[in-house]
DNA sequence: TTGAAAGCGTTACCAA
DNA sequence: TTGGTAACGCTTTCAA
C-alpha cells in the first residue's frame, strides 16, 4: 500500500474533483450532492485516508478536545489515590465522547500555572473541565477570569465566577448526620478535611444536623484529617490511643476515609455498627462490598459528567453556564444497621 | 489586555526582529544569542503569549500527544470497574508529562476500529498505548501491522507483534497457588477468566503450581467468571449454593474479584482464612484496608509505566522496543494467615 | 547570529 | 453543485 503520505490534495486528484469538495464531502457538508459524498466518503476508506488534525485545527481554530485537570491536593503523593476520582475521570471520557470531544488528562502537578494559556490559548483544547475544587482555587479562579470555557467538579453551592457542577454536599452532610441520629449515635464524629471547599460543605451539613437536635456547639467532634484512607487510619487509630472511644458515630468526608477508619476500629476489636456506626460519601463500587457494607451518600458521576460536558459546551457556543446541583442519595447498608 | 490574537509574527513586530528568531527562541534553540532568547521568552511571558500547537503539529508533523487506549471487555458497562487500571492510567499520565508527552484517553467502544488511523494518521497522537489484551486481539494486531509506535500493557509472555510490558502473571499464579499450598488448602479454586490473555497465564501459573505438589488434573477446580467483583459475587453465592463448600482456597484474578468473592462467604459465615484462605491480583489500594486484610500479588505500576513510556519513545525514535518483564511480588497479609 | 520565504494539510470564501 | 485559492500560525532551509 502506498497510503504512506496520502492527503486530501491526493485523494482529490485520484477522484478526479476539486479538494473543496473531499473536504466538503468528508465532512458530510449536504453542499455536495449525496452521490458525490458517499462515493468520495468510499473511496477514502478504500485508501486508508484520514483527515489531518493538526491541518484542520490549525485552519478551524477549534480542536475538539477538552483538557480534563484533576485538582489534586495531596502534594505529598502526585498519583491519584481515590478511586472516585478516577470514576469522574471515566465518566467524563465517555460523555465527552458521546458529543464528539476526545479527553485530554492532566492534573495540576503536571500542567503550568496558567490553565487558560496553557490548555487553550495554545491550541491545545477548546475548554477545561476540572475535576475538584482542592483547598485552594487561585488557579481555577485565574483561568475563569481569563473567560475560557471552563466547567468545575465541586460544591456549587459555594460562590464563585465559573460554573460549578457538583453535588449538594451540605445536604449529604447534613443526611448522614441526621441518619446516626436517628438509628441512635450520641456522640458523632465528623472526620474529614474541612479547610477542602466540598468536605467544608458537608461540614456544615453535620453540624445543621446537630444543632436541629439541639445538640450544642459543644457536642461537635471534629477530626481533621486529609481526604484518604491512611491519613484517615492513622488519626482514628492515634485518638483511639489517646481519648479511648470517646464516639460512637463517624461521619466520613469519603469512602476512602471511611475504609481507613473501619480498620483502625476492627483492629481494635471495636464492633460496627453496634459499637460505632459509619457513613461515607461517594458510594464508590467497594462501599457494598465491605464487610460491613458501608452506609454512604451516592454521587450520581454518570450524570454528573453529562451535564459538565453540557455546561462546557454551551460555552463553547458562546453562552453562559450555570452551576448545577445533582442529586444525591443516602444508601443505607450495614455499617449502620445496628441489630 | 489586547492579547486576543498574538501570533508570533505579532510578538515579532513588537521584538523587533523576525519570526524565525522569536520561533528559535521560544523553543530554546542555541542558535540564537543567549541575551536576545532571554530577552524573547521574557517578552512572550510579558504578553501572555503561547505557542499555537495546531500550527507547530502541522508544521513538525509530531503533536507530542500519546494515545491512551482502556481496551475494555465488558461491554455490558462501558464504565471502568477496575481502580487497578485506573491506576496505571495515573502512572502513565505522570509518565508521560514527564517525558514531555500529553496524554489523550481514549477506550475500546470509543474510538473507531481502526487505531492507527484514527489516532496516527490523522496527526492526533505520536504513538499509542493499549491498557490490557483483552479477550481478543485483532485491533491491537491491526495496529501493530500498521507499523505505528506501540507499546500493550499485557502479559509479556504472549507471543506477539507488538512490545508488551507487564507482569510475570504465570509466576504470579504459582506463587499464588503456591502459598496456598504451603498454608494447607487442599482443595484450591482459580476464579476468574481464562479466555483473557493475561488471566490464562495466572492460570496456567495455578495449575503447574499444583502439578508440582503432584496433585493431578483432576484437582483442578476453575470457576470461570468476568473479572468484576459483582460477577465473582454471584458465581462464587450461585456455587456454593449448588455444591456447597467445595474448596478451601481461592486464587482470584484480581483483588476486585476477590472481593466479590470474599462477600459471598462473608454472608454465609464461612470464615476467612479459617474456612477458605483467598490470595488476590494487583494489590491495589483496598487489599490491604480490607478485611481480612487481603493477600495479593503486587504489580508495580509506577515502574510498569515508567518502562512502557521508554519503550514508546524509542520507537518514536526508529528504534525497536522490547517486551519488559515487571517484577511482581507476593504480599501476604490476614486472608491467608490461618491461626 | 539573524532574516526571508516556502510549505505543512486543511477549510471556507468567492466565483462559476 | 463544484472549483480555485487564500489563509490558519508555525518551523526550517537557505541565504546573508
Amino acid at each position: 500500500m502506498n497510503d504512506n503520505k496520502l492527503t486530501l490534495a491526493g485523494l482529490a486528484k485520484l477522484a478526479g474533483v476539486s479538494t473543496s469538495t473531499v473536504s466538503r464531502a468528508l465532512n458530510n457538508n449536504p453542499l455536495i450532492k449525496k452521490q458525490t459524498r458517499e462515493r468520495l466518503q468510499a473511496l477514502a476508506k478504500e485508501y486508508n485516508f484520514s483527515l489531518n488534525r493538526a491541518a484542520s485545527r490549525l485552519r478551524t481554530q477549534k480542536t475538539n478536545v477538552i483538557a480534563v485537570i484533576l485538582n489534586l491536593t495531596d502534594s505529598t503523593d502526585q498519583s491519584i489515590s481515590d478511586p472516585f476520582l478516577l470514576k469522574v475521570v471515566g465518566d467524563l471520557n465517555q460523555a465527552l465522547n458521546y458529543q464528539g470531544y476526545e479527553l485530554l488528562l492532566s492534573n495540576s502537578f503536571m500542567a503550568t500555572e496558567d490553565w487558560a494559556n496553557y490548555f487553550i490559548k495554545s491550541s491545545r483544547a477548546d475548554g477545561i473541565i476540572v475535576i475538584g475544587q482542592g483547598k485552594t482555587t487561585v488557579k481555577i479562579e485565574k483561568a475563569a477570569k481569563s473567560g475560557i470555557p471552563l466547567v468545575v467538579w465541586g460544591d456549587p453551592k459555594v460562590d464563585a465566577n465559573y460554573a460549578i457542577v457538583g453535588s449538594d454536599n451540605a445536604l449529604g452532610g447534613y443526611l448522614a448526620t441526621k441518619h446516626l441520629i436517628d438509628v441512635g449515635c450520641q456522640k458523632i464524629l465528623f472526620l474529614g478535611d474541612p479547610e477542602h471547599a466540598e468536605m467544608r460543605e458537608r461540614y456544615k451539613g453535620y453540624q445543621q444536623a446537630l444543632v436541629e437536635k439541639s445538640l450544642t456547639n459543644d457536642d461537635e467532634l471534629v477530626l481533621s484529617c486529609d481526604i484518604t484512607s491512611k491519613a484517615a487510619y492513622a488519626k482514628i487509630a492515634d485518638m483511639i490511643l489517646k481519648q479511648g472511644l470517646y464516639f460512637d458515630g463517624i461521619v466520613a468526608a469519603s469512602d476512602m476515609v471511611a475504609f481507613g477508619a473501619l480498620k483502625a476500629l476492627k483492629e481494635r476489636y471495636i464492633g460496627i455498627p453496634n459499637d460505632v456506626c459509619i457513613v461515607g460519601f461517594d458510594d464508590i463500587a467497594m462501599a457494598e462490598l465491605f464487610h460491613p457494607a458501608l452506609t454512604t451518600i451516592r454521587q450520581n458521576t454518570k450524570v454528573a459528567a453529562k451535564i459538565m460536558v453540557e455546561q462546557l459546551i454551551k460555552q463553547l457556543n458562546g453562552q453562559i453556564a450555570d452551576s448545577a446541583v445533582i442529586d444525591i442519595e443516602l444508601i443505607k447498608r450495614k455499617s449502620t444497621h445496628v441489630t
